[in-house]
DNA sequence: TTTTATTTGTGTATGTTAGACACAGTTTTT
DNA sequence: AAAAACTGTGTCTAACATACACAAATAAAA
């Protein structure tokens, strides 16, 4: 794992003079037929022959734009989940907290794939750490230190991300329904061992109701005001 | 990937009668081997081929056992992280829900590759159904719909596993540092445009404390305490 | 304009992996 | 003793990532 080479390629620090024929490609076409394959497919459906196929080229004509299947994966990640919104609204710093993370959700509904893509030592890529950047600066001019401030951004992305996940499995299409299924089957055999969780499973499938990130995000912003000294933000779930 | 197949393999639904010579290995065994060969290697390093040799048995044996390498994952994954602690001290209701998530936290530590394991679809085993039911049954007797439960389950671990992974590439072995020290790489080169970025990731390297975990629980926390309508516990961080 | 250096796209080859399948040896049941 | 069932193994295939060398193309240098 080149991580060096890989970051010159996520930021584009590419040589400029150039002799030879010019390139075909460009990384954005081959990240966008990467994203195509794994939105529909799965990222295990992602392969260097799939991707360079799909785009009429050969194999091993991709690794003349792309050191190998990290970085690859790396870019298709980055350009997926996009930049994030220029304007997070009105409001105090946790409402637009709030919508920061709220925007955060629909790439990861989008491109499942890329909780997957982005678990582990990764190379951060300019979407990345514009997301990162969009957070901490509504941080900015409270008392928290630096590694408060990361640890708000991190419960925050954590939060969302779990909840993509959860998502990501949920909705009736491969395996998702089977998992939610199975659990149930689980709980339903051996229940008596997990009452807590038997009953909460039977209570979720008949409310139903999933308003999950919000719930999760305002008990994480509700936590953060306190600490923050400042005063309750309008609040709908509670008087 | 068959869900089924390895959901009666995780919760050890063997069929009883016997007639031929008797099994060499244990599920215990094979997925004990798969565990030394991540945690020292990582999960990447994980093949049939190889678990069985360090077993010194031959690859195709294992699929006697184990009907694929995701179901051995699996078997891996529930047994690392071992089963919850019996007892989460005293302490309110949120003081216990805090034990329940610290505890969590050297499982991950141990095995990061349990982090890789459990992303997306996968069957829930004994285990990490004993860690959710430990954590519900602390939301008894609350006015919590089912749904909000399994949210604070989700927000509670999924912070423990954002620090985990954050510390996973933290510690000075072999990509991790380089993530880190190309990150600040890119941030001193390029700076400007992420100044929030840039201000708290030069002040954490100064502070250098990471009570990460601690303070993102307590946000958390708060937050559902002020849900739950209880009183705030003892907070060492504020008056 | 010719030559030369450079870069692209490709074909071929190698090593690794998951998994299918059939077979021989072993053990329990009949 | 015979039959049935199960285990461990060897062989085989297909997919995959990646190394390497080569021909065609193209821009800079002569």
């Amino acid at each position: 794992m080149d991580l060096t080479g890989s970051l010159a390629l996520l930021w584009g620090d590419r040589p400029g003079p150039r002799r030879g024929p010019k390139p075909a490609l460009t990384h954005d076409l081959i990240a966008r037929a990467g994203i195509a394959i794994a939105d529909a497919e799965g990222l295990a459906a992602v392969s260097m022959h799939r991707v360079a196929a799909d785009l009429g080229f050969t194999k091993m004509s991709l690794y003349r734009y792309v050191p190998g299947k990290a970085e690859l994966v790396a870019l298709m990640a980055d350009l997926a989940m996009g930049a994030p919104p220029a304007d997070l609204g009105g409001g105090d710093r946790c409402a637009r907290l709030r919508a920061w993370a709220l925007a955060l959700l629909p790439g990861f509904l989008r491109h499942p794939w890329v909780l997957e893509a982005t678990t582990g030592p990764r190379v951060v890529g300019p979407n990345e750490l514009a997301w990162m950047e969009a957070a901490l600066a509504q941080l900015d001019g409270t008392d928290l230190g630096g590694a408060a401030r990361m640890d708000v951004l991190a419960v925050l992305a954590g939060h969302v991300r779990g909840i993509a996940q959860q998502a990501a499995t949920t909705p009736g299409g491969d395996a998702g329904t089977q998992l939610g299924a199975i659990l149930a089957e689980v709980v339903r055999e051996r229940g008596d061992r997990y009452p807590a969780v038997k009953a909460a499973l039977a209570e979720a499938a008949e409310g139903g109701e999933d308003e999950a990130l919000g719930f999760g995000l305002d008990l994480i912003l509700d936590g953060l005001r306190a600490r923050l000294g400042e005063p309750a933000g309008a609040d709908p779930t509670q008087s």
